[in-house]
DNA sequence: CGTCATTACGTTAGCGTAATGACGGTGCGCTAAT
């Protein structure tokens, strides 16, 4: 019987699905078939069901890992109401004997899935419990976040790959809603994804109307807003950058009358269940919310995702604006725009950034031990503050100068070669801080560009999409243009004498961006890059 | 990198401007007190 009868056998019996949506039968196929797999596909458009259709026809239990505990409540939920086999969890807040029942029916084969999130993962025993049921297949869920999170903030998302490992090399799915190229290549790589298939789908969202409404006073820019949102019937959301102005503009708007909240991180755990619920039983017209909120956010009929300042990259922007128009109908998406809300965003992005001196030190204290030694050890010889220690470690442990043993000792991997190590270590850290910069200046570029919105979105993610889109501020104004060409078609790999190889995504009137692997995101003049000959085409 | 609050200064008494420094986002798991 073949693999396509077998997953939509399995898609309507398990899930009760007559229809299949693009891409999740051929993601389904590739994991069924053994094949490592990066699916990238909207919310919404059910990447769940991926490898619940896959759990059904493979052997052997299914490891899901997901970033938030309550994200995790509801996947299994929703699994409970299905018939692909039963699904538990497993955290911090589960007792002793419940996680130790949760074990057992994994390994007696009573249970189908199991949910955890990455840092349980970390501990060894239960690495080896998860490895006794001889799991076939373990999915990373919101796998972009071992990209922007792994670094510094959750860094045991960088040791995924190796627990795949650990288990006994069960297949790797990897799902997200959005990644640019280079983001793809780092999934890839962080997770030790050996020829995967890679399936991209579904991203453009027409009904979502795309605009950049410019400011130079930070004051009017704020009023501005506040008017805007006071219009604008919901329901909406509005994302700003700081806990503070998620709090004032909750205020404000209370105060103009709208059914108004604040969301951030910094809210009581309470509260934020209550304004999160508030929202999808359609109680609030608006949330201002930093970006704590969102994940899992699965509301039908949002009317608009404005943003008070830039994102961090347009693969966060385009997450968030994602949020709107669910159900299809029309939805806007305003970014009130001023250059100096960049700077928080260039902040954030050299944030992960550690100086080389502290890498060496930190190296050479640890070789400086004959045995494994502890980071609370190394923190007093080093001085080095909590954070920045942690930032130094995962640096040396990724470029394989330092490793970490269970009871949070260090070592180093080879004594012979630490200053190798270190130097690869900065490496590393430049190269992920110029990409980073980059990914910001890309941003800029979104919110001051004169041609079609949509089209740079798309060219982002490296799909092509050579036309007006019509529903933008730039396609409604009659600025944008169209056939622009150059000497490459996109997704051409070029190489660069200084910048090394890259990826042509865009055409702009006069110039090109090009994705460097080592550089990040560049423009060029197309008529410099023909005269001159400065890029080569790839073979 | 930009914003905001605090402090210092200079000129001449209550106040304006300049310099300085702190701060900014995302969550897991664990422990202790209730």
């Amino acid at each position: 019987m073949s693999t396509a009868e077998d997953i939509r056998r399995a898609a309507r019996e398990a899930l009760g699905f007559d229809e299949l949506r693009p891409g999740q039968a051929e993601a389904a196929a590739a994991v069924v078939g053994g094949s490592d797999t990066l699916a990238v596909m909207p919310t919404g458009s059910g990447k769940s069901a991926v490898y619940q259709i896959a759990a059904v026809l493979l052997d052997g239990p299914t490891i899901v890992v997901s970033p938030l505990v309550a994200l995790q409540r509801d996947q299994v939920e929703a699994i409970a109401a299905q018939r692909s086999g039963a699904a538990a969890l497993v955290n911090a807040t589960i007792s002793e004997g419940r996680r130790r029942e949760a074990f057992e029916r994994l390994a007696s084969g009573d249970l189908e899935f199991l949910f955890l999130a990455p840092e349980q993962l970390a501990k060894e025993e239960t690495v080896a419990a998860v490895a006794a049921a001889r799991p076939s297949l373990f999915v990373v869920d919101e796998a972009h976040l071992v990209s922007s999170w792994g670094h510094d903030f959750r860094p045991d998302y960088l040791r995924l790959g190796g627990v795949r490992d650990a288990l006994g090399g069960p297949t790797l799915l990897a799902l997200t809603a959005t990644a640019a190229p280079p983001v793809r290549e780092d999934i890839l790589v962080k997770l030790g994804m050996r020829d995967a298939a890679v399936l991209v789908r579904g991203f453009d969202r027409p009904n979502i109307h795309l605009a950049v409404e410019p400011h130079h006073d930070a004051d009017r820019k704020d009023a501005a807003l506040r008017e805007r949102l006071a219009a604008d019937p919901g329901p909406g959301l509005v994302y700003v950058p700081t806990r503070r102005e998620a709090e004032e503009i909750g205020a404000d708007l209370r105060d103009a009358g709208l059914r108004a909240a604040a969301y951030h991180a910094g809210l009581p755990g309470k509260e934020r269940r209550v304004v999160q619920d508030a929202f999808l039983a359609g109680e609030l017209d608006v949330v201002a919310a930093t970006t704590a909120f969102g994940m899992g956010i699965d509301k039908p009929d949002v009317r608009y995702v404005h943003h008070a300042a830039p994102s961090e990259s347009l693969d966060a922007y385009y997450q968030e604006i994602g949020r709107a128009g669910r159900d299809g109908e029309p939805a806007r998406a305003v970014l009130f725009y001023r250059q100096e809300d960049l700077g928080i965003r260039r902040f954030f992005a050299a944030g992960g950034k550690v100086r080389e001196e502290d890498l060496a030190e930190v190296g050479e204290a640890v070789a400086d031990h004959d045995a494994p030694v502890s980071e609370g050890e190394i923190r007093a010889e080093t001085g080095l503050s909590g954070r920045k220690l942690t930032q130094a470690v995962n640096a040396l442990e990724e470029a394989d100068a330092v490793r970490r043993l269970p009871h949070d000792r260090l070592e180093v991997v080879d004594a012979g070669r630490v200053e190798e190590a270190v130097g690869e270590a900065a490496h590393d850290g430049e190269v992920a801080a110029r990409i980073e910069r980059s990914r910001v200046e890309m941003m800029r570029q979104y919110a001051e560009t004169t041609d079609c919105r949509r089209q740079f979105l798309l060219n982002y993610f490296g799909e092509e999409y050579e036309r007006r889109c019509g529903n933008c501020d730039n396609c409604d104004r009659g600025t944008t243009t169209i056939d622009a060409e150059g000497p490459f078609a996109l997704n051409t790999r070029v190489r660069h004498a200084l910048w090394g190889e890259g990826l042509v995504l865009r055409y702009e009137g006069a110039t090109m961006t090009v994705l460097f692997d080592e550089v990040g995101y560049k423009s060029l003049s197309v008529e410099v890059v023909e005269s001159a000959g400065l890029l080569e085409e790839v073979g």
